[in-house]
DNA sequence: CGCCGAGTTGAACTGAATCAAGAAACGTGG
DNA sequence: CCACGTTTCTTGATTCAGTTCAACTCGGCG
């Protein structure tokens, strides 16, 4: 819990009220490896904060996994369309490894924001830095050979090679596994 | 004006009072093609809605302009990185057409936040709802080949073609301008 | 011991980039 | 309203990064 405060104050400072309303709402689950989080076809109405692990999201194209997001230590994580839109999820999560998590309802969640201002800012300020987060990667993917894809990676997130398969990887950079073999063989 | 009051109120219903505010709050503009919104390295401090008109995001990379985004009536429109962290910009936005504006300064937008919870909502759904727009362009051109992100852009903004030029178009879809040329003239 | 998943390596193939001309369309000034 | 230059778009030839398919290696584990 404390990770998931600390977490939260990184993105906006709270009132002690709101903090204590929030503290009561989240709850703790610990799930073992290859769990999955959310199915696709199913309706997310969990947001999750991931103190502990590693998870994936991924989607199945002609047949094929794509991964393309990984969640760490310290992140929110949930199918986000799904959880706004309240409509059927496009994805798959699944965690990588066992992990320790806490869950708010997307119920619970409004209710909050409905009653604490503060937790409101919290959440469209928590929207911006996702938002910025993800433009920053789109930019950054687009007209980057495989090398650089790579490389950018291995600077974002060093430790995911330990964590994480290849093949997730391959697919989260839009390679395919061979060629990200031989990226990693040139060193 | 009314067409700004339109749109938000499709995001989230306001008060009358927030409404007010706002009205009051954004400045009409109108400005001529090929005109700068923001360049880069410069601080962007405004939030524009485009009520008529087309105006495009791009960025520099190795020389060559790439635009990343477009934006069309009834969409708005900044350099979120910038505006929501107050660095330097790392693009530039330029209109394509003579263009219909209103705009708000961050400032003022942080204090009506403040004023209307209201407001501060409609704001953090808007983020939400920008973020899964993003997220499903991001999956929707991952390993997808160039004929295809066409068709794709083509469904969903049939008009672009009329309006924009097509060395936009292809560095927004991630290809060579030939490339693009030789896709289209298979029709 | 043999199976299984994960990763590597090789060879052939291909979609798209690049380089290089040329053709159209456009706007501006005379 | 035409002439000229600029910008936009097309077409061709060549090259290359990355895919695909297939075989092989390695380490862990029942």
């Amino acid at each position: 819990m404390q990770s998931l405060l600390q977490q939260l104050s990184t993105i906006h400072r709270l009132s002690a009220a709101a903090q204590q309303d929030l503290e009561k709402a989240f709850l703790p689950l610990t799930l073992t490896k290859n769990t999955f989080l959310i199915e696709e076809g199913k309706i997310c109405r969990q947001l999750y904060f991931l103190e502990q692990g590693c998870i994936r999201g991924y989607y199945l194209s002609d047949g094929k996994e794509i991964t393309h997001w990984f969640g760490f230590e310290n992140d929110f994580v949930t199918s986000f369309h799904s959880f706004s839109t309240q409509q059927p999820a496009t994805e798959h999560i699944q965690l990588l490894e066992g992990s320790v998590l806490w869950s708010i309802s997307r119920e619970k969640l409004l209710q909050l924001c409905e009653k604490h201002h503060n937790i409101e800012r919290l959440l469209r300020m928590a929207y911006e830095k996702y938002y910025i987060r993800l433009e920053e990667r789109f930019v950054k993917s687009q007209f980057r050979t495989a090398a650089e894809r790579y490389a950018l990676l291995l600077e974002q997130a060093p430790h995911i090679i330990e964590r994480v398969p290849l093949g997730h990887i391959a697919s989260y950079l839009g390679l395919s596994q061979e060629t990200l073999s031989r990226v990693r063989a040139k060193l």
